[in-house]
DNA sequence: CTCTCAATTCAATGACTGTTGAATTCGAGG
DNA sequence: CCTCGAATTCAACAGTCATTGAATTGAGAG
């Protein structure tokens, strides 16, 4: 499938450095399949990689079922055990995209927006966008040293472990004191 | 300085996107002076980003200076003051660039290891490559959302303000419990 | 002045790039 | 068998890139 190659390429060189002709190749298609059917490289992209990883909506309900001060685990669990999945070379192609794709940061903002603002709507609260931004940073912070920069204690650490961690940290951010 | 302007523009565009030309051009000399001078773009690129954003044994001495219940809130103050001046563009250049250069991580990497590990020896404490591994993630995200992917809660913040929030955190993940 | 040598410019080269349009294949419908 | 049209290939194009080597400058030493 084309839009397989087209996300593994992506995670492994970014946008720019991946190649229509080096996608093609993969998925034993000519470079030119890309121009028919996604309209070029371009639109290649938005299907493969620009989709969200998942729908947060859909994030939302999951994240609810549970005791709220369990929150945070939850979380972290969820985005750990999908990214670890198939969803990791989205990841991994979106914060490798980011220099050369403005929509890349677009798509990741939006995504954390989206998500945790509507998940910390009804948690009530203070600064809102403040606890979202900061939930964010933890996570992507977390994705790029596992799966971008491969720091190896954050490899092999076992998704319980970090779990264990981080979670008190985003349920600090989420409905603890941040002053 | 031909450094200064192929930092820039390596933060600004990333290894790949960023153009011989253009640096040079911003440095108001001929492209061939990289060749002359760097053996070529990536010899520039080693000279330019591939250094660590600052000596880590010159940090460890300035946040050795304090008490140690004090020590998170003076790694992420140094980080964010220091990132917001001249060294944001090495740390966004390196960001930037992790996509096309596998030296990127590398260096990014080795910086968090040696400061942290030459910082957290004298604290004692088990797990510590996994406790550097969570101050790094912290501290890379905090960045990744502040000056590249630019989420705006998190670039109008004031730097006491994230201070304050963030600080706990990398608290916790230095001397605190993270079973 | 002249010689020298390094610094700098300039034009050209070869390698990729994404994209295009014509040519070709191939299977289903008449 | 023939036809039509979509799917796919192929070769070529125009553009941009880093790199190269020869030409040019400019200053300092003899």
């Amino acid at each position: 499938m084309l839009l397989e190659a087209a996300r593994a390429v992506f995670a492994e060189n970014g946008y720019e450095r991946a190649t229509v002709r080096s996608i093609a190749a993969r998925a034993g298609v000519d470079a030119a399949m890309v121009n028919h059917w996604f309209g070029g490289k371009e639109g290649l992209f938005a299907q493969a990689v620009l989709k969200l990883p998942f729908e947060p909506a859909e994030l939302v309900t999951v994240l609810h079922d549970g005791p709220i001060d369990e929150l945070g685990a939850r979380i972290v669990h969820t985005f750990l055990t999908r990214w670890d999945g198939v969803g990791g070379d989205t990841f991994q192609a979106l914060i490798r995209s980011i220099a050369s794709h403005e929509a890349a940061s677009t798509v990741l903002r939006e995504f954390f927006s989206q998500f945790f603002t509507g998940l910390i709507s009804d948690l009530g609260g203070d600064r809102r966008e403040l606890r979202v931004a900061l939930c964010a940073s933890q996570l992507v912070g977390m994705g790029l040293i596992r799966y971008v920069a491969r720091f190896s204690p954050m490899v092999e650490a076992e998704v319980d472990t970090l779990v264990a961690a981080v979670a008190p940290t985003l349920q600090r951010y989420l409905t603890g004191d941040i002053d």
